[in-house]
DNA sequence: CTGCTTTTGTTCGTGTACATACAAATAAGC
DNA sequence: GCTTATTTGTATGTACACGAACAAAAGCAG
């Protein structure tokens, strides 16, 4: 064998032009997710809730009683992230606290009536959300696609 | 036929069972992008780099030269986002700017020295950052979800 | 050339999102 | 029972993310 370029193996030129921002998973997720907070935001205008407000409610009502950390937990939310929506819900009427009787370090959280009324339409809008989010693909595909990003959670 | 139960077919109960919040697509791609946000935090705090100020080194860099809206469409970010990365960049001295001689409204952005020699092990990270956060799935499924996942964005 | 529209960049306000640090209360181990 | 560890809630600081409103510059239509 003559001699071989040695040099050839080593470091590509300079711009790795087979590293693609647009295809990183990361990237593809938080556009995806841009979009569907967008379409989320459009639904729920008329009933002034954010994706993350809208699941706290939706979990506080699968609960009937539920603590502010537990909830975080529900709703895949750091207690201090869960903190800022609990205050707003508060603010707004929507929730109410009392002790836990047994836990001193806990408060209870449940849906005021008010809320019961506003998360009845607000649970069909959240149906027409995650419908129009997958509008995409086909009933097939949205199954996979499902399947495959549960996976990555 | 006697007397049938005519409050039978009306509206469900009162909790829709059929709901869950574990289901949605808004709220898998939420927590999908949160671990993927995770893993890419743990890769990059040595490159003290966020997951948007990598993205807009990485397109200025394929750019050579941008001015700062179209970066913003060019990493998916509204002009607001688009100026907090960049008033991040340019006071650690990674980027550095210059008026559009053809335009007087836009101002050019490049990468600064240090930013090119930042960006070369950053890319080796972001390649195991991109397979960390696919690694719950295999090759063939990684390929149908990246694929699908485009398809929403 | 002159209004009308669009583009560009900026500021403000609201709402996540999380690391870190902390105090109070409870639970667990010995 | 007492020490240690964990859980709960709070506070602070950084960094997105975007709607809304704005002024300057550029582009376009007639």
């Amino acid at each position: 064998m003559k001699r071989q370029r040695a040099a050839e193996a080593r470091a590509a030129p300079t711009p790795d032009d087979d590293y693609l921002l647009e295809a990183q998973v990361g990237h593809l997720l938080r556009r995806a997710h841009q979009r569907a907070s967008a379409i989320f935001a459009t639904h729920f205008a008329e009933h002034q809730l954010t994706p993350t407000q809208y699941a706290a409610l939706v979990k506080i009502r699968d609960q009937g009683e539920v603590s502010q950390n537990h909830l975080g937990r529900l709703t895949a939310m750091d207690p201090a992230t869960m903190k800022g929506v609990i205050d707003r819900l508060e603010k707004r009427g929507l929730i109410a606290s009392k002790p836990d009787p047994t836990d001193r370090r806990r408060t209870l959280w449940r849906l005021n009536r008010g809320a019961e009324d506003l998360l009845a339409p607000a649970i069909e809008a959240g149906r027409t959300v995650s419908a129009e989010t997958l509008a995409p693909l086909s009933a097939k595909e949205r199954a996979a696609f499902l399947a495959l990003l549960a996976r990555l959670t």
